[in-house]
RNA sequence: GGAGACUUCGCCUAGUCUGGUCUAUGGCGCCGCACUGCUAAUGCGGUUGGGGUUUUACCGCCCCUCCCGGGUUCGAAUCCCGGAGUCUCCGCCA
């Protein structure tokens, strides 16, 4: 939700980002009007509550004849106050209703327009030049990572078993995301995965993404896609004592998604499936801090991509793609060697205070004021990161590097070799 | 799954039976001031959160907030109904 008070003192920042997203500069009217009207239905009932207050007051003391006078008014007045207050409840409705519709401010210096309008802000590390090109399925099956037959016989298309080299590069991967997290002095959290509809609804994956969730009906509880919602949720209603810091948590987790409405789209292998495994930094922090610490948050994510020796180049996503939440997003893509394309492997959103006034998550300042605090998210690792990992560092026998940071997972091997299935 | 107890302004707690004087008690913690040459101790004062109004700079005034939502009533922390959470016991499964 956005600030009401940036609304109301200066609308047309708004309508501006609603432009560079291409969304409607009218929902800002509307959500202005609704603002009015909650006002003006407030004070109504403030008025006649505050009346009806007074008048009962004087109840217990008054004489019996002035008891009948007062009685008279003050039931009408119950009727009033009861009517009013409905008012109120309506409009507060309506009004949240019209907040809902609009996604947070851009950060200035967004690129506008949607998917295809991101800037390239750098590229880094080489392309590697193969005489033979295997793909990740290709690469991976050999080498015996992982066994998509039988996750499709078992659980259906975008299933998958990581088996040997497979399920050790992946614990590899997310346990070395969680050495440079504490190094970084981020706290490790193994979060829950199913959350409450309230958890699920104040991080604002209900909305446009609602097809794209797990819902576990006779419990009417939801899995969730991303870490990003059980971080999100653990300070909800709390207000932070201090925060001179920003306060980071590094979660590993389970993710689950439909993948409604992207058939055809990667269908095999293990870029897109159903269910994977994440390491998601998340930080609270105040809002002046929040653009410092999404580029600390980007910085982070290069570190470990440089880890794993993976060419890629980092984007800054455009107005249009940032989703609800986010008031400014980078994305870190790597090089694809089988199908010459980059391919995302991080994404990391500045909130700002958007998502934090939802879930009413506050901070003290200084003066003692309790103010929303800024949120941000940024991936660490995923089960993905194994596709440009097998493909960039394969070799002609379809054997596959290891980077030397992976190494002491693998028990100290180099190369994983090409197994007889 | 069944039965019961509980949920009060950071923490603990009084108040609920017997509705109005609850504008919610006290302690702890925290903040400020005073005092003693420092500390400690003591004394005094302050300390839930949200919203409206004055276009929040401040002060003030008002409304809401005693887990949440309804209801009864002129009036609800208090009575009634529903829900959530915590704990205890029983059952079941590990």
């Amino acid at each position: 939700m956005i600030d009401l008070r940036l609304l109301r003192d200066d609308p047309d920042a708004v309508r501006a980002s609603q432009r560079t997203r291409g969304e409607s500069e009218s929902a800002v009217d509307d959500l202005l009007r609704a603002n009015e009207a909650r006002r003006a239905a407030v004070q109504r009932f403030e008025a006649l509550r505050a009346e009806q207050k007074q008048l009962g007051k004087r109840m217990p003391k008054a004489a019996p004849e002035e008891r009948a006078t007062l009685l008279a008014r003050t039931k009408e007045l119950a009727a009033e106050v009861k009517a009013a207050e409905a008012g109120v409840t309506a409009a507060e409705q309506e009004q949240r209703q019209a907040h809902l519709a609009i996604p947070n401010v851009v950060e200035p210096g967004v690129p506008a327009g949607g998917e295809d309008d991101y800037v390239v802000l750098r590229e880094i590390g080489e392309r590697p030049s193969l005489p033979t090109v295997r793909d990740h399925i290709e690469l991976g099956e050999g080498i015996g990572a992982f066994d998509l037959e039988r996750g499709a016989k078992v659980s259906g298309s975008r299933f998958y078993y990581l088996t040997g080299v497979g399920a050790l590069l992946q614990l590899g991967l997310l346990q070395l995301a969680i050495a440079q997290a504490l190094e970084h002095g981020l706290t490790p959290v193994i979060p829950p995965v199913l959350v409450k509809p309230e958890s699920m609804e104040g991080t604002g994956f209900l909305g446009a993404h609602a097809a794209e969730v797990y819902r576990l009906e006779a419990d009417d509880l939801y899995l969730v896609g991303t870490s990003e919602v059980p971080l999100a949720a653990y300070h909800a209603h709390e207000i932070l004592a201090d925060l001179t810091e920003p306060i980071r948590y590094a979660g590993w987790s389970s993710c689950f998604r439909r993948e409604a409405g992207s058939y055809g789209k990667d269908v095999r292998g293990i870029i897109r499936v159903h269910q994977f495994d994440k390491v998601e930094m998340f930080s609270y922090c105040r809002p002046e801090q929040a653009a410092e610490e999404h580029l600390r948050l980007l910085g982070w994510e290069e570190e470990m991509l440089a880890k794993v020796e993976i060419p890629y180049r980092v984007i800054d996503v455009a107005a249009g793609d940032l989703g609800s939440s986010a008031a400014r997003k980078y994305d870190c893509e790597a090089w694809l060697p089988s199908q010459q394309r980059f391919l995302e492997l991080t994404s990391t959103s500045n909130c700002t205070t958007f998502q934090a006034r939802r879930l009413n998550v506050r901070y003290r300042d200084e003066e003692g004021r309790t103010r929303p605090a800024a949120t941000l998210n940024g991936t660490l690792a995923t089960t993905r990161w194994l596709v440009p990992m097998l493909e960039n560092h394969q070799q002609p026998d379809g054997s596959v590097r290891v980077p030397k940071a992976l190494q002491p997972y693998l028990g100290g091997r180099d190369v994983l070799e090409p197994v007889r299935r």
